[in-house]
DNA sequence: TTTCTTATTAACATATTGTTAATATCAAAA
DNA sequence: TTTTGATATTAACAATATGTTAATAAGAAA
């Protein structure tokens, strides 16, 4: 935004007595759910891997909600944009540089934190956890969350971000923000029934997803079944 | 949010010994982009009206941006949730309540105010102009706002509104908090193409619009052609 | 009665999706 | 070596949905 220039020497005189601390004090924070993909072996006799919806968590190790497990995020400082502030406390809560964002909503009851006033603005990521590189945090199953004492109204966001994921992920290209360079389509198949919550059939989902990839080629092997072809994401 | 509960006396004395000015004063704001539709003249030879999209503005009459329109809004005040600040604002700028909003975007730019750090959470309302009873606000052509002065970034604010409604409008029923009780599927049309920006054939239109609306048995008349059907939104 | 206008439906073509069945290709068991 | 069991992939057809043009309807005004 270019710098707005006064009007006149009233408005200069204005702003320069505004009281910024007129207002009782409020905080604003970043809250990130960052989604990613991981093989879990959903039946260890038949030796089979399902993909699987994770989301990252850090460990609180201050009061308040101190051991819960909460969103990376953090306060939003000074001559900070959120944008800023989001990358800040991605890269000193997680390690994680260049994750794909975009706002999910901004959480604003009034007891939402017991140390001050505290609005959150949250936002959606996305990675490929075989690129990304990690610290202090862990990739929790998404399934197992509702089970997790979370901190803040951290559970309600992370519903809040699947609600939304669920709503785009049929009209718009998000979900390749998560999946690894190449991949199957019953990979991809999987990633879209996991996060829709139900089953598809395979052929109307081949076709409809098909404009939107690339064969690579390549195949994969030793699967005990016919081999599957290798895509990738075609922008 | 049920109310929290500390674990220990420690934590006790840390929630106690608090100090929420810490931080440099940060402000938060809220701001609607109120849509409305109403009749507009646009060939006064052959009597056509057209509907036409409209926002609704207030004239500031304080520092910064004296005089130049601005979305209706204002700041978030101790002890109010974001919507129930929506809701004290919308009443005091326009003498609008219940009103349908949902959240749009919240616009953390650091300059975006020149009093001070200013993070502004976002809403699109949408009203039956018809009904509502406004007071010291105006109806803009939403047209005529790019050649507006507007305050602030809410011009920018505008923009990303219209498109989330363009966006929207295909998969929700959002359309219908503005349209008035009754109306024919042609005026219905036309405030389509004005959000889409482009013209729509009025068979497939009627087709995939049809289940979304109920017969009121009325027709409208004296038009010089043959006149419509009357229709309301069937929940 | 004709003309102009918009509303509404019909009819057809085309595109998209849902569904079932057939076929392909691998590893491991028989 | 053949069979079995698994998943991958394509084919084929049905059912819907959408795009498009033409026909018909019903009013006011010429």
């Amino acid at each position: 935004m270019e710098k707005y220039k006064p009007c006149c020497k009233e408005e200069q005189d204005f702003l320069r007595e505004y009281n910024p601390s007129q207002f009782s004090p409020i905080a604003v924070t970043v809250d990130a759910v960052i989604f990613g993909i991981e093989k879990d072996n959903v039946d260890n006799y038949r030796k089979l891997d399902e993909q699987s919806i994770k989301v990252l968590l850090v460990k609180r190790d201050d009061y308040p909600y101190k051991d819960c497990y909460s969103l990376p995020g953090g306060f939003v400082l000074e001559g900070e944009t959120l944008e800023d502030s989001l990358r800040r406390t991605l890269k000193s809560k997680t390690g994680l540089t260049n994750v794909y964002s975009e706002q999910l909503y901004t959480f604003g009851e009034v007891d939402r934190d017991p140390r001050m006033r505290v609005i959150s603005c949250a936002y959606i990521s996305l990675l490929d956890t075989q690129k990304a590189k990690i610290k202090n945090a862990i990739w929790m199953n998404l399934d197992c969350i509702k089970e997790l004492r979370m901190a803040f109204d951290h559970g309600n966001i992370i519903e809040e971000a699947i609600k939304r994921l669920r709503g785009k992920i049929n009209y718009t290209d998000i979900v390749f923000h998560m999946m690894p360079e190449e991949f199957t389509i019953s990979e991809l198949q999987q990633v879209y029934e996991k996060i829709l919550g139900e089953k598809l059939l395979a052929p109307a989902f081949r076709r409809t997803i098909s404009d939107k990839l690339e064969d690579t080629g390549k195949m994969t092997g030793n699967a005990g079944h016919r081999p599957s072809r290798l895509f990738r994401y075609k922008k």
